[in-house]
DNA sequence: CAGCATCCCCAAGGATACTG
DNA sequence: CAGTATCCTTGGGGATGCTG
């Protein structure tokens, strides 16, 4: 489904040059436009279930642990559960195995129980895995490189209507 | 913080010749290995304040209604609370309020209440928030090209240890 | 029209204890 | 070591009704 409602409203689309001091990089220019054209074509043609799909693989990026664990398995290669645990710093076991699971299931890392005792279970990215990762790097490093933006963008909100 | 622990386990990363048939793009092959470690850089070089604040501006990422008004924003260009509410589509006057509310507070999004009665309030991107749409737009096709690789990882998961 | 108030549900996430 | 099981808190999200 994606955007309903009809072509109404050509709208020139006269934005540029209404932000009052974001103080952010040019990241368009490039070519904005065509982007979201592309993108609504695509977001068009999405049946309700895929929709619902693309939700939920996206919601990977907003949760706590997916990423944490995307990022580790890319730059380790493989790991087991405890030196996964080691290098997250702060996930509950309980959190952790959820969150492998979660990712497991949606095919994006692959579990490797070596059935011997004591328990060694390793991890490791699939292709999907990886692709997620590095459709998420541009994303993730743009977030970064405007921390301050979003801080001071949220100090002004929180300050103008609170106090 | 980021990634805690030591360099230990140097891994050789043999990665590379383990998806039994995901029968997914070749996403890697320009530069993975690359990527992944200057992203390791960067993270390891955020405060623990800027790493929450990263997570706070992702989960618009994977929340329901955040990502379609900022595109719905991004191809109308500038669009009244109805105009929004018609476009999305299931989405309810408190989620799409609050929704505008976050995304204002986190300069995303610009509201402008022209004080006529009847209402009228507009929105539309900012600078941060074209950017944020530019930033999504490769994960969100990759994640709609690779949607039946989902479904089958999905499929294959929970057929062979539910029934 | 824009949006707040209220009630309710559910999944993410934390803490803690226990097991094969 | 790698997980389960329990309990509890939050916040997203849907439904419905009311107001300036």
């Amino acid at each position: 489904m994606g955007i309903s409602g009809g072509r109404d409203r050509p709208v020139g689309r006269p934005r540029r040059r209404q932000e009052e001091g974001t103080g952010v990089i040019p990241s368009d220019g490039p070519g904005f436009d065509e982007v979201i054209a592309r993108s609504q074509a695509a977001c068009d043609a999405l049946s309700e279930e895929e929709d619902g799909l693309k939700r939920e693989v996206l919601a990977h990026a907003g949760n706590r642990w997916p990423l944490g664990v995307v990022h580790a398995l890319g730059v380790a290669g493989t790991l087991r559960h405890a030196e996964l645990a080691r290098r997250l710093e702060g996930v509950t076991q309980r959190m952790l195995t959820r969150t492998l699971r979660q990712l497991e299931r949606d095919g994006l890392i692959l579990r490797h129980d070596h059935r011997e005792v004591p328990p060694r279970v390793d991890y490791a990215l699939t292709e999907l895995g990886r692709g997620l990762l590095m459709g998420m790097m541009p994303l993730w490093t743009w977030v970064i490189d405007n921390a301050a933006s979003f801080r001071a963008a949220r100090r002004r909100f929180d300050g103008q209507d609170a106090p």
